[in-house]
DNA sequence: TCCCAATTTTACCAATCGGTCAAGATTTTG
DNA sequence: CAAAATCTTGACCGATTGGTAAAATTGGGA
């Protein structure tokens, strides 16, 4: 099954993804701990041992999930570009966060949760590839910063501060439920707008 | 123990105290279906019937940890005042919301993992209380923005994005530990002024 | 169609979980 | 100081949890 020399059959496919998304679903609100094998069998329409069979423990479930979405965690910042135009570079970055948060939020909440459990499986990912690549983009906001593009703002902030508005609106997505009405399309719609013009009005130099 | 007319002993008091102050730790990691009683009384120093004794189930410690910061969320916005000059209290408002992430991160996270499990305990608190005063607020920013002292910008997600991104160093501690070698003091600094310098020259109008 | 591999289900295990209770220890009160 | 009240804890309970092994069922290829 995890081996790479073995074909995946037409009902592992089928049953692996169904796994994985249910187990998704119930990670990114209860977290690790507070999730069972149960909850995640139920959801995916199969017996705990069923799936237990497919992943041999809770663990690897988990890992199997974080996994899945790192890689989407990295892309967005990874394709911030020096050499073009910071305010382009910036709205387009802001743009694409706030896709990830609408079309795939439990991605988002599932991370979030990791994270504030202290991160016991992603240390690795954080120190190594995150700080790396978070680093390496510090250095291209600096630099529009040098260049006269920028406001000299601390460029590791501006990130956070991008991270935190756009993954707020998967995070705290009950939350935003409560206090409006809004459509989803009409919310983000907003969302995009409002962070764009507060941001970049607040960074760019005219 | 919870009746009104009874005195509390200083033998209650203390160990009432010791366990919120657990179980807080331990719920805002955990959540509440991943943190046990056991966890809480370990850490409160005493056994789990012990902690049993002060609070009769794991439900009744849950709500009033909850409880004892649901107010200090509805402080800083409810001091947001109209017929004052709005960068001072946007500035303000930004600064008490970083103190607070900074003071008290566990509280942050603790909401933070509420929300993110949809909010069982506190959806009235959402519906009610935090929803009339948002909706005051936001009356304050469109007040503002009617007499042309802040940008047209949607009040509502004005307030997400000061929430998330003063939010975001305490539920995201984590992560931003592992990105950085910052003192909390200089962490805090500068998060005060990037989000302040971006957020003020992002609304204000010149 | 048959046979074997893959998949699913059932039954089971030890450990943990939220909670109860009663007895002994400690603190408070008059 | 003694009695009453409060506090603490070990033992216990039924239910749940992560996981295992074997039996039953299904799928696929010859």
């Amino acid at each position: 099954m995890n081996s790479p020399t073995k074909k995946t059959t037409r009902i592992q496919a089928a049953n692996q993804q169904k796994i994985l998304e249910a187990a998704l679903d119930m990670f990114s609100q209860f977290g690790y701990r507070g999730t069972t094998i149960d909850q995640i069998a139920a959801k995916a329409g199969m017996s705990k041992a069923n799936l237990l069979y497919y992943f041999r423990r809770k663990n690897d479930v988990y890992l199997a999930v974080l996994e899945s979405i790192l890689d989407q965690w990295l892309e967005p910042l990874a394709r911030l570009d020096q050499d073009k135009d910071p305010e382009q570079e910036l709205r387009a970055y802001i743009e694409t966060k706030l896709r990830l948060s609408q079309q795939n939020p439990r991605a988002s909440r599932l991370f979030a949760n990791e994270i504030m459990q202290g991160a016991p499986m992603i240390q690795p990912f954080l120190s190594n590839q995150l700080k790396e690549l978070v680093e390496l983009k510090c250095e291209v906001i600096q630099h529009w910063i040098d260049n006269g593009k920028l406001q000299p703002v601390k460029p590791m902030h501006l990130i956070f501060m991008i991270w935190a508005s756009t993954q707020h609106y998967a995070d705290f997505a009950t939350q935003i439920q409560a206090l409006t009405t809004d459509t989803d399309d009409k919310l983000y719609k907003d969302a995009s707008q409002t962070l764009s013009s507060i941001v970049l009005r607040g960074v760019l130099v005219d």
